[in-house]
DNA sequence: ATGGTAGGCAAATAGC
DNA sequence: GCTATTTGCCTAC
């Protein structure tokens, strides 16, 4: 403390002199005990440098250009008359609302086809495919999937509140009950005996001679077929099985003696043509063969072999000791009898087709098989559940022209629609007047197909409605050009416009976002899927069980009614061990923990001793020797001993780091699971096993086993800017059909937690001490056999960790819920896309009421290219300078420290609550504390806001409240969320009164249910002023905020003017009213008063009384604390509420705010002021000693 | 790329 | 060396 000031500041105010000192004392006590928090940044993996795109496509700009001239003399066939879409009825019967009547549609009015023969075929674009994929995939950064909230216990369950999702924090407060009671069973009851426990779902192992399918065997299985050696003749058709298979159980040692001269993949380089790609992974399989020697490749190769044979499973080992406890081994019996129920023909209906549960889905970008969708998931087979991916085939984009002079249009094709109605003219003639009308726009759009190359083309005039912020474009419904082509051909410019029409709407929509809105496929659901072929063997693209084709979208339909139960899904966890190359800075990996659970429900929560059961584990570790080392002494005889006494192969030694990946990889695929968890597992394992992939030359067909598609180009890895933001495009590309679960941003959200490393989770929730063990430590931990095993058993617990906390937060069943309420993609949900949520409801909503949505980036569209542009120069500029600002990043493993990088943030661009000025002051008598329920969601209905009902002007003023009397979408959609929410609470109610027959699991399902269904209504406000949302509206925005403060200020006039009653405090739906009594009957009187004259004033908005405080120390906005009285089982107890002071903030130390912690209490305790200040004064000397003790040290 | 604004407080920075 | 302003962080709602 040498800093510290000469003590002669008595008369200094008190408060921060006390902070002041105790933090000068936390930094000393830091610095003696080596520091509570990281100072240091996020984990990050340096690659390599910066690499900038070089497409060279002025070449294939040229060809184009050249095709136009030639395709501009072909005449177009135009005779199209239909009008209308794909008519699709609305199917809001799982919701159980329906949204608006619609009109009826028919699929006979589909537009006809225009056709224009190619003179000569196309000029092939080189595939450039996956690398620049990875650039268009969507984002990962969770920054909140919910809302941070607080982890609170037992809160009135009527309390809600707009912004603050607080209901995750009443949920999670339940499962921390309920998990924590389990979790003292286990430990009391756990011995320490484990025994063997066999895997299930071994399911992958077999070569599914799959009838349908034709195949004899799997691509992947192809990797553990006996091995040719590559003779020289490369041009093989078998060739590129068998280098692969080679380079899977090649030594890297006898790479690197070739390295220098042999060929070298370049892998990122999206140039390079698969055919030049595979060429040279040929040659260097050769020379590695060639090299590395016959005998040593056939002597790995029956190793693996052997090893597939052998049925992994799981065995007791240290580690597991209080996990496995009890439980007995499946023997081999029921073992065969699993393995004999599985079935490897799909289970097809009368009609040949197939059900199929969706959980993710992917879309190709980039080469010939743009606009193509992968959709993965589940197929039942027998009693199984097997994984299968479905490619859909000729997706059409589906782009509206909206003519120019449409008013003028729409009123004279409504007067005819009358006429038709009232038979004055026929149908036909009206389709001819309606073609005549749009031929103008039909012809110019043609054209421009035409110069795009675009041959195959259809359009059709269709109503349609628009009701958002581009002003070109007419509000309201009207006669609008809808034009259909592949998704193959280039898409027509965003800004086109033409004579006959002025703006052009959903060129920005992916072949994906169609398909799961035209299709209506909302979520985890089950798909019926018609008229489909099987891929045949050679010709597989995913690692899946099944893989099927279909040459329509159309082909798959949502299943007409709850077909069958919602399947469970495979979880993996993955934990990577690494060391630190000190010379590039970057991870390199030594040991990699798989902890796999099968049979995981995805419908309901599940308790620990439902998923925590042997038969349903499976677990194994890789682990190698460090380069220029061998393995210590007695560790090769431990493995075997370990895996003979699991009766499977549990743990295995490889020699390289390479051979490492490829056993990693073959043993995913084995697993085949549908979900990835790890404790930071974007933000680490996933960078790094990619990474190292690349850089040790893992054959692309096994690290793409790390995902369900085979894919042959690794996209470029982008180091992530930010920590904590989840994995980049590139990464999350990689693993498509495998949902990621990263429970350090699962926690992020859904706990309030000082820190959110493995280490403190596992204490503070789970109850369990974990060793951490940082990479430089790993190093001396191979230098004994001993040593070694327990860094393997450290992998594994923190693999198993992670899964543990999966469980713990219910994270699968929760998002689920949430994915099916909004009809996005399961994986975004997981990576808390808050925003995309909103924006598939809406966008599922829009078109079910034949709304034309809003594109992505239109408006911004400018803005966002010149931006980017000026990034781009800048970071140019800086980068020389900056070079060494990449050094320290690699000295980081998923802990996850606290870095919580945050991007610059913007300031403020419209008006939002009203915060009171508080009374402040010390009060002692009760204190009424009213809430609004879900103030801005209320808002929204009460004053019907909505993009169809509020009329924005162009010139930024201040937008007018509705006076249409219409209900708008918005209004529509909140209303269903919250009555949808009633109906579910009135379930639970109903399912708690069935005295004694009560299913607790139906209850936490429903609650779920129930805690999606608000946190939905409560992020819809927050995305209308998202200024990255594609349903971006300031005005409805400030319009919402705007009538909040309103609704505040004319209700704490209404209490102080025509009430009496003090109003101490109210921040943006809140008031605190001083009642002056001592008497809680008094104080309740009071408050139903109020709540009566306040609640009268509006039909939806209701206010509620939150609680009463006995005592408040109110200092500040936004900072205060309480007494709260509470009340279970309707026996009354206090507790102390803490708002916003220093004692509730993380960057403050443990010492400062345990001593505020204390002198609150002192202060809240309702003790004389004399006791209060002498036993505060005791505490601070106290304090004061320690800290001069301390002193004395040094 | 990955819902909002309001607000307090400490530290850094600007300006004299 | 002093004050005023900005920035970063974290919270409340
Ligand atoms: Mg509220
Ligand atoms: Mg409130």
């Amino acid at each position: 403390m040498a800093d510290d000031e000469p003590v002669s500041g008595r008369r200094r105010p008190r408060g921060p002199e006390a902070t002041e000192r105790s933090k000068a004392l936390e930094r000393l006590k830091a610095r003696i005990h080596g520091g509570r928090r990281s100072d240091a940044t996020g984990p990050q993996i340096r690659l390599e440098n910066p690499v900038y795109d070089t497409v060279p496509e002025d070449e294939y700009n040229a060809l184009v250009a050249k095709r136009r001239e030639q395709a501009r003399s072909f005449i177009v066939d135009d005779e199209g008359l239909g009008y209308g879409d794909e008519g699709e009825e609305e199917d809001w019967s799982q919701a159980g609302f329906n949204l608006s009547s619609g009109e009826s549609e028919d699929e006979s009015e589909r537009p006809k086809r225009k056709k224009v023969e190619k003179k000569d075929p196309q000029p092939k674009r080189p595939s450039s495919s996956l690398s620049a994929a990875a650039a268009m995939m969507g984002g990962q950064r969770l920054s909140s999937m919910f809302t941070s909230s607080v982890f609170k216990k037992s809160r009135d369950d009527k309390a809600s509140e707009s912004i603050v999702d607080d209901v995750i924090a009443e949920f999670a407060a339940d499962e921390t009950d309920r998990l924590r009671r389990k979790r003292a069973n286990v430990n009391s009851s756990s011995s320490s005996v484990t025994n063997d426990a066999l895997r299930i779902n071994n399911t992958v192992r077999d070569k599914p001679s799959v009838d349908l399918i034709g195949a004899s065997s799997l691509p992947a299985n192809g990797n553990a077929e006996s091995v040719k050696v590559v003779d020289s003749d490369g041009s093989d058709s078998g060739f590129e099985q068998k280098s692969e298979a080679v380079s899977e159980i090649e030594d890297l040692a006898c790479v690197s003696s070739e390295n220098g001269q042999a060929p070298v993949v370049e892998s990122d380089d999206c140039k390079i043509n698969e055919g030049i790609v595979e060429a040279k992974e040929m040659k260097k399989a050769e020379i590695e063969v060639k090299s590395g020697g016959k005998k040593e490749v056939f002597t790995l190769n029956a190793k693996v072999k052997e090893e597939d044979e052998e049925d992994p499973s799981l065995s007791a080992t240290a580690g597991w000791k209080e996990v496995m406890s009890g439980a007995g081994g499946v023997d081999a019996d029921s073992k065969d009898a699993l393995q004999n129920q599985q079935h490897s023909e799909l289970d097809l209906e009368k009609d040949g087709s197939f059900f199929f549960y969706i959980l993710d889905a992917y879309e190709e970008f980039y080469g010939e098989n743009r606009g193509t969708l992968y959709l993965f998931g589940k197929v039942k087979t027998g009693d199984l559940y097997q994984s299968c991916c479905i490619i859909v085939k000729n997706m059409q984009r589906c782009i509206y022209a909206v003519p120019s002079l449409s008013l003028h249009r729409t009123e004279e094709m409504m007067s005819l629609e009358r006429d038709v109605q009232e038979s004055r003219i026929s149908s036909a003639d009206f389709f001819k007047k309606l073609q005549d009308a749009v031929s103008d726009v039909k012809n110019e759009i043609a054209q421009h197909l035409v110069n795009l190359e675009v041959s195959n083309f259809s359009m059709a005039p269709v109503k349609r409605k628009y009701a958002f912020e581009r002003s070109e474009i007419p509000a309201g419904e009207n006669y609008v050009v809808k034009i259909n082509y592949s998704f193959k051909d280039p898409v027509l410019p965003v800004d086109l416009k033409g004579e006959s029409f002025c703006a052009l709407l959903g060129t920005g929509c992916s072949a994906l976002e169609l398909f799961l809105i035209k299709r209506k496929i909302k979520g985890p659901s089950w798909l019926q899927v018609s008229n489909f072929s099987p891929s045949s063997a050679s010709r597989r693209v995913s690692w899946c069980k099944f893989e099927v084709t279909v040459d329509s979208p159309k082909q798959i339909n949502s299943a007409p009614k709850i077909t069958s139960k919602i399947p469970p899904v495979v979880v993996a966890a993955i934990n990577l061990k690494t060391i630190i190359n000190e010379k590039q800075n970057i991870n390199e990996i030594v040991s990699a923990s798989v902890v796999c659970c099968n049979m995981v429900k995805i419908d309901t929560p599940m308790m620990a001793s439902e998923w925590r059961r042997p038969e349903r584990l499976t677990r194994f570790t890789v682990v190698r020797k460090l380069d220029g080392s061998i393995f210590p002494m007695g560790f090769n005889k431990e493995v075997t001993d370990r895996n003979l006494q699991a009766g499977s192969n549990i743990l295995c030694a490889e020699s390289s780091e390479r051979a490492l990946l490829n056993r990693l990889m073959l043993e995913l695929h084995k697993l085949d699971s549908d979900v990835l968890v790890g404790h930071n597992i974007s933000g680490f394992d996933l960078d790094v096993l990619l990474h190292r992939s690349q850089a040790c030359k893992v054959a692309s067909s096994m690290w793409s086993k790390l995902g369900r598609l085979n894919r042959s180009t690794m996209p470029k890895l982008r180091r992530s800017k930010v920590f904590g933001s989840g994995a980049d495009p590139g990464i999350m590309s990689c693993i498509a059909g495998r949902l990621l679960c990263d429970t350090y941003l699962c926690s992020r959200d859904l706990l309030k937690e000082v820190s959110y490393s493995l280490t403190h989770l596992a204490k503070s929730h789970l109850n369990k001490i974990r060793t951490e063990v940082a990479p430089h430590e790993v190093p001396k931990m191979f230098q004994t056999a001993e040593s070694l095993m327990k860094l393997i058993e450290y992998g594994e617990t923190d693999a198993w960790l992670s899964m543990e906390l999966m469980f713990y937060l219910s994270v699968l069943p929760l998002t689920r819920q949430l994915t099916n309420i909004s009809g996005n993609l399961w994986g975004k949900t997981l990576q808390g896309a808050r925003a995309q949520r909103v924006e598939y409801l809406l966008l599922h909503t829009f078109h079910a009421m034949k709304f034309m949505v809003p594109d992505k980036f239109s408006y911004h569209a400018k803005e966002t290219k010149e931006t980017k542009l000026m990034k781009r120069r800048l970071t140019h500029d800086v980068e020389d300078n900056n070079f060494d600002a990449y050094i320290d990043d690699a000295n980081h493993d998923n802990d996850a420290s606290e870095a919580d990088n945050k991007k610059s943030k913007k300031g403020p661009s419209y008006a939002g609550g009203l915060v009171l000025e508080p009374k402040k002051g010390l009060y002692d008598k009760y204190i009424l504390l009213l809430d609004f329920n879900s103030l801005y969601p209320s808002i929204i209905q009460e004053y019907n806001i909505c993009f169809t009902t509020v009329e924005r002007s162009l010139d930024e003023s201040f937008p007018r409240l509705p006076s249409s009397k219409t209900t708008g979408v918005l209004p529509e959609v909140l209303k269903n969320l919250v009555d949808r929410r009633k109906m579910v609470k009135s379930w639970i109610k109903n399912e708690k009164n069935k005295n004694e027959k009560t299913d607790p699991i139906r209850v936490q399902q429903l609650d779920i249910q129930q805690q999606a269904l608000k946190l939905t209504a409560n992020s819809m406000y927050g995305c209308l002023g998202f200024s990255n949302s594609r349903f971006y509206a300031k005005p409805l925005a400030e319009l919402i905020t705007s009538q909040g403060r309103e609704i505040l200020q004319s209700t704490v006039d209404l209490v102080q003017n025509n009430l009496n009653l003090e109003v101490i405090y109210g921040d943006t739906d809140s008031i605190m009213i001083y009642s002056g009594l001592d008497e809680i009957e008094e104080a309740n009187k009071i408050a139903v008063r109020v709540i009566q004259e306040v609640n009268k004033k509006y039909k939806c908005l209701e206010i509620d009384l939150d609680g009463l405080y006995k005592r408040m120390l109110l200092l500040k906005k936004k900072k205060y604390a309480a007494v709260k009285l509470l009340y279970k089982d309707g026996t009354p107890y206090e507790a102390i509420e803490r708002k916003g002071l220093d004692i509730v903030r993380r960057d403050w130390s443990i010492l400062a705010k345990e001593l505020g912690d204390f002198c609150l209490t002192q202060i809240l305790s309702g003790g004389s002021c004399e006791d209060v200040v002498e036993s505060i004064h005791n505490s601070l000397m106290k304090v004061n000693c320690i800290v001069l003790q301390y002193q004395t040290f040094f």
